[in-house]
DNA sequence: CCTATGTCAGCACGACTGATATTC
DNA sequence: CGAATATCAGTCGTGCTGACATAG
C-alpha cells in the first residue's frame, strides 16, 4: 500500500474518530461520573492495580492519576490498599458501591449507544463489529506500551 | 438484531473507541496546536462559519468556542469578519498563516497515524476503511443536529 | 418588545510540572 | 546512594453558567 493512500486513511479515520468522540462524549449525563472516571473503574474492576500502572494506561502523568483516585475514593467508590509486595505501592480497588455505580453506568452507556447503534443496518453493524478488533491493534504500538506521551 | 446483542457491540465498541481516543490524544505534539483547534481550523478551511455555528459543531458552548476563537486569533490564524447579511454575526476564517499551519498539522497527524496504520495488513486496513462511514453516519442523531450535550 | 448572536466575568475540573517523602 | 512509587503544592487550559450589549 502506497504511503500516499496510508496517509488518505489517517486523514479519513481521524476524521471518523472526531465524530465518534462527540457521540461518546454526549453520553456524559448529568450528576454521573465522567468517561475517564468510568474508564478507569473499568480498568480496575477485574483486579487492583497501582496508582503508576493506572496513569499510564490512562495516559496520564502519575499526579493526575493519584488526584482521580483520591476524588472517587472520597466518592467512595474506589479503596486503597497496600502492596504486600511493595510498601512503596499503593493498590486501587473497587469498592462494593463502586461496582454497583459501575455496573450502573455501563449500562446507561450501553444502552445509549445501543440505540444509536439500532439505527443501522446489520451490514453497518457487521462492518462496525469487524472494524473494534484493528482499533484495538492500532493503539498498542511496537512495544506493547500505549502509545501516550501527553505533550509538555 | 436483538437489544441484547446490540449493548454488547455497544460495549466493544466503547471499548475500541477508548484506544482511538488515546492513540489520536498521543499525537497532540509539543508547541503544536491541540486537537480541538486543528479541528475547528479544519472546520472553517472550506469556508468561513459563524462562532455559533462552530459551537455547535464543536459540541461545546457559545463563550467557549469565543474563547477559543480569540485565542486562535490573537495567533493570528483565525480572523473575525462581520457577515454582511447579519450584523449581530462573526464569521470566523483562516488567515493565510492560518491555512499553512493547518496544513503543516494535518500533514503531521496523518503521517503520524500513517506510521501505525503501515502496521496492520491489507485486510485490516479494508475493514477499518470500511467502518469509517458508519462511524460518520452514528453520530447523526435523528434530527440532523449534533448528540453533543454537555452535562451541567 | 422579544429573540438571536456574541462577548465578558467568574468558576470548576482535570491535566501538567516541580518538589518532597518513603521504599526498593 | 540512586531509582522507583506516590503524594502535595501550585499553575494553566478549557469547559461551563450567568449577565450583558447589540442587532434582527
Amino acid at each position: 500500500m502506497p504511503p500516499s493512500d496510508l496517509t488518505a486513511l489517517a486523514s479519513r479515520y481521524r476524521e471518523g474518530l472526531r465524530h465518534a468522540v462527540y457521540l461518546v462524549r454526549s453520553m456524559d449525563a448529568e450528576g454521573e461520573y465522567s468517561t475517564a472516571q468510568v474508564s478507569m473503574m473499568n480498568m480496575i474492576s477485574a483486579n487492583p492495580l497501582r496508582v503508576g500502572d493506572i496513569a499510564r494506561r490512562l495516559g496520564i502523568r502519575l499526579p493526575s492519576a493519584t488526584e482521580m483516585v483520591i476524588k472517587l475514593q472520597r466518592a467512595g467508590l474506589v479503596e486503597r490498599l497496600p502492596d504486600a509486595t511493595d510498601a512503596r505501592a499503593v493498590l486501587v480497588s473497587l469498592t462494593g458501591r463502586g461496582q454497583a455505580v459501575l455496573a450502573e453506568a455501563n449500562v446507561r452507556r450501553n444502552e445509549h449507544l445501543a440505540e444509536q447503534l439500532g439505527q443501522l443496518d446489520d451490514d453497518e453493524r457487521a462492518v462496525l463489529e469487524a472494524a473494534i478488533p484493528v482499533m484495538l491493534k492500532l493503539n498498542l504500538s511496537p512495544g506493547d506500551e500505549p502509545a501516550i506521551i501527553h505533550a509538555k
